[in-house]
DNA sequence: CCTACCGATCGGTAGG
DNA sequence: CCTACCGATCGGTAGG
């Protein structure tokens, strides 16, 4: 048998394709979430500008550089934490909906009312509850963004309130709500959403607290 | 008759005590004015963080530096800004309820409705209406301030909110209101607030239709 | 993802 | 109020 022409010598062989991933790089979503969270934070506590990318970087552990393996921009790391907020509140707000279909409860009478209860709790929840650092970024740094990151949250947000609609309109119709419904979800979702301003969990009131004074305060008898 | 003694000449004579103030001079607080006009201006549209000094000196005519000859620092031309805001607003505010009492309409009945009513227009012209650039400053900037600064504007701010909560009151005590009235006013205030955010004057509505869609909505029948 | 760095910008100041 | 400037900081990048 005649000596085998030298080949190059391969490296170790490697599985064709998408390689496995290893730990390091199964970790690579974990710090990119890690950065959305962190920016997230601090967006919500400090605003957008006066927050560095240096300061999201060192909360996520991090140097002052690396941010920008994981995101083109500081404005794509705003984006994210818009889109990572709508994402999650249009899922919990679908939940809370289906949920209030399955209880069993006589649909027609009750249905309108509680679903506005259900729908103002959820956005408590959203606004308030525990990691609700992404939907307030949202609502008060959209002027941040680049105009084309806000077409795109703008198309998100607008299918987050559109469950609003009818359910206002039904409670319209049986008397409960007299204003005009678009000018009235406006003014109720300013309402819900300026909480974020002031409201203190150590100063007693909760969430169910909150939601009944909003019920009061909207829904007629 | 000897010689008088050389006396050093003076200066040409000038008017003992405060000087009339020249023209220049006059100017002086008109210049700062216009700094602080135009800080809220640029402040509304692109966040305290965002709006550079350079950008307000060039807005008001001057260069780079001179802001600095009338205010100690940037954050100072914010707390200028609010104060001018709510001195303003507190103003306009005391206007309208003293209309209100001399209006002739017998008072105990219509009195909290129209009260109401009065209060809402008022803070939509404040926060909508022509050069409405100091309040939505205050509502949206405040954490950019010192806190020693904060906890001035916060006592004015609270001066401004007094008058709402005894309005309220009276209307709970006729049952046109069922929500808590310190709830209620936040909530309210929050509706009204967060037009800020969206209205529009070139889509058609007008702050009397503002005005009429927040009564509808939160004054029950 | 780190190291080392750049270019630009920014709030603020001295001196007139 | 302008001129001329400083020191610090910041978003972002090259190269590994």
């Amino acid at each position: 048998m005649p000596a085998r022409r030298a080949v190059p010598v391969a490296a170790p062989r490697r599985p064709r394709g998408r390689p496995r991933k290893t730990l390091a790089e199964r970790d690579e979503g974990n710090r990119r979430q890690e950065l959305v969270r962190a920016a997230a934070r601090l967006f919500h506590r400090q605003g957008f500008a006066a927050t560095t990318t240096r300061d999201i970087a060192a909360k996520a552990g991090m140097q002052s550089g690396s941010p920008f393996y994981h995101f083109k921009s500081k404005s794509d790391l705003l984006h994210a934490v818009m889109e990572e907020g709508l994402r999650a509140a249009g899922q919990r707000q679908a939940e809370a909906l289906l949920t209030l279909q399955s209880d069993g409860t006589s649909a027609a009478a009750v249905a309108p009312e509680a679903a506005l209860r259900a729908l103002i709790r959820t956005q408590f929840d959203i606004l308030l509850g525990p990691g609700s650092d992404f939907v307030p970024v949202m609502l008060y740094e959209w002027r941040s963004l680049t105009s084309r990151q806000r077409a795109g949250v703008a198309k998100l947000a607008r299918e987050y309130e559109a469950p609003w609609v009818p359910v206002l309109q039904a409670l319209r119709e049986t008397g409960r709500l007299r204003a005009d419904v678009h000018l009235a979800r406006l003014l109720i979702f300013g309402a819900l959403n300026w909480t974020v301003q002031w409201f203190d969990p150590k100063k007693g009131a909760t969430l169910d607290d909150l939601t009944d004074a909003a019920m009061e305060l909207f829904v007629h008898r």
